[in-house]
DNA sequence: ATTATGTATTATGTATTACATATTATATTT
DNA sequence: AAATATAATATGTAATACATAATACATAAT
């Protein structure tokens, strides 16, 4: 038995000491009182002081606590007034953390996909929202492309594929996917580049996705969208092979 | 003019004074010092002490703007080792957040139409990368659902949609889907209850969709998880309308 | 010479105290 | 009664000191 191995072994006896820092207690402690409260949305929360002595634990440790709570968006603080609970933004943090150079390829890929699946789901939400005078607003987005000549350009897909979501009323879904778009375009601008000549000849334009989402249905639109992202499609499935 | 209406028009006049707070500053300086020093993964950042120095703020400012980036998960700090950018879970947080109580109905809709989308779009994913190995797995699942009864049982809803996105090697997705289930369990539960004589007729039970998985393709699988999900839809579009 | 043990150093974690500052409520003035 | 000054309050910031865990180095024992 190696000496690796004999470190496992006692290891399986004893396990591990995981010491929770005085910050991780008190945050568990702060997530439960607020469970047990039932508090709500809007509710205010005890003063530094209360829960310093409370806890016995000096504001340092409380603060840092409330820290991590106010980052993730649950709770705010106003300066004399004290703390209350808020509506967390699902969302925050995510632009900081969506950024190419601090996601490792994996993440990233796993993103890149994530959009070509939303893209694809969405069809049902779509057809069941939308109203005349939304075909308008997407013929009127077309105009503004009319010589739409690359593959990917930011601003117009952001502003066709948004307004897309927009259609289908989720908020939480509109926002999400114009912080993954940056991501998107990333991957695939450093995936094998294609040639123009090497465009697929019945590329699928907006103005076609537009096309069916009018006359047709979510298989329609399912149908064109896929055309449409077509290459990118193909990439991801070749990029998964490869760190396989 | 009121009273109100009267500040909002001053207001417009001379915008409000946005006052960032120090931590904020720090926050946002040291960002962009690890985007300016192109630090990546793995790579030590400055010592607080010598971040107090360098910014000219108390040690009490540098760790509340570190202690938000530790909650971001973007570093680590070790008790005598210093600091190290870390590969941020993009998740991280969201299991806090991801709690019926604290959010609005409004974002718990969003959620439960999520998880509809991913599970409509993930078919080309699916079918890329799907192996035989995989269908035998389904339907070892299938086996343990045998008197599947009921219309949403957690277990069996986690572990039979959590694989499929396991063969569509999309590891967030995987991790995204299992927080997301007890939300859509809550809204589920919360909406609207149907007698068991209301259940639909032609309800698709997951061995339906392993057989369109199968023997089938995309638009098959879409098919039939389209009608596994049925009522599900017929409820989230149900609720939009009354919360417009 | 090698191994185990003791020691010093280092950087983060926690505690304490003090003061600054913005907001609210109360008191005062006109 | 309305405008203004004042006090009280709770968070934000600063400074200092010490605790503690991890590492490197020195030392002693075999």
């Amino acid at each position: 038995m190696s000496k690796r191995e004999g470190a496992r072994n006692l290891q399986s006896k004893l396990r591990p000491i995981i010491n929770y820092s005085l910050t991780d207690q008190v945050e568990t402690k702060l997530l439960e009182l607020f469970k047990k409260e039932d508090l709500r949305n809007g509710d205010a929360i005890p003063k530094e002081n209360e829960l310093c002595e409370a806890m016995g634990v000096s504001r340092t440790v409380i603060r840092e606590a409330l820290t991590r709570l106010k980052t993730i968006g649950l709770i705010e603080s106003k300066k004399n007034k004290g703390m209350i609970l808020t509506e967390p933004d699902l969302l925050i943090g995510l632009d900081k953390l969506l950024q190419p150079k601090i996601l490792s390829e994996e993440t990233l890929q796993d993103m890149f996909e994530m959009r070509l699946v939303l893209e694809m789901g969405i069809a049902e939400l779509l057809f069941a929202r939308i109203k005349p005078a939304d075909i308008a607003d997407l013929k009127a987005i077309l105009k503004t492309e009319k010589d739409y000549p690359a593959l990917f350009e930011m601003d117009f897909e952001a502003r066709f594929h948004g307004r897309i979501y927009e259609i289908a009323r989720n908020n939480t879904l509109v926002r999400f996917q114009s912080m993954l778009l940056p991501i998107f375009k990333y991957v695939h601008d450093k995936g094998l580049k294609l040639k123009d000549e090497e465009l697929p000849k019945n590329y699928v334009t907006h103005a076609l996705i537009v096309k069916a989402i009018e006359t047709g249905n979510a298989e329609k639109y399912r149908d064109a969208m896929k055309r449409h992202l077509k290459i990118h499609f193909d990439k991801t499935i070749k990029m998964r092979k490869l760190l396989e």
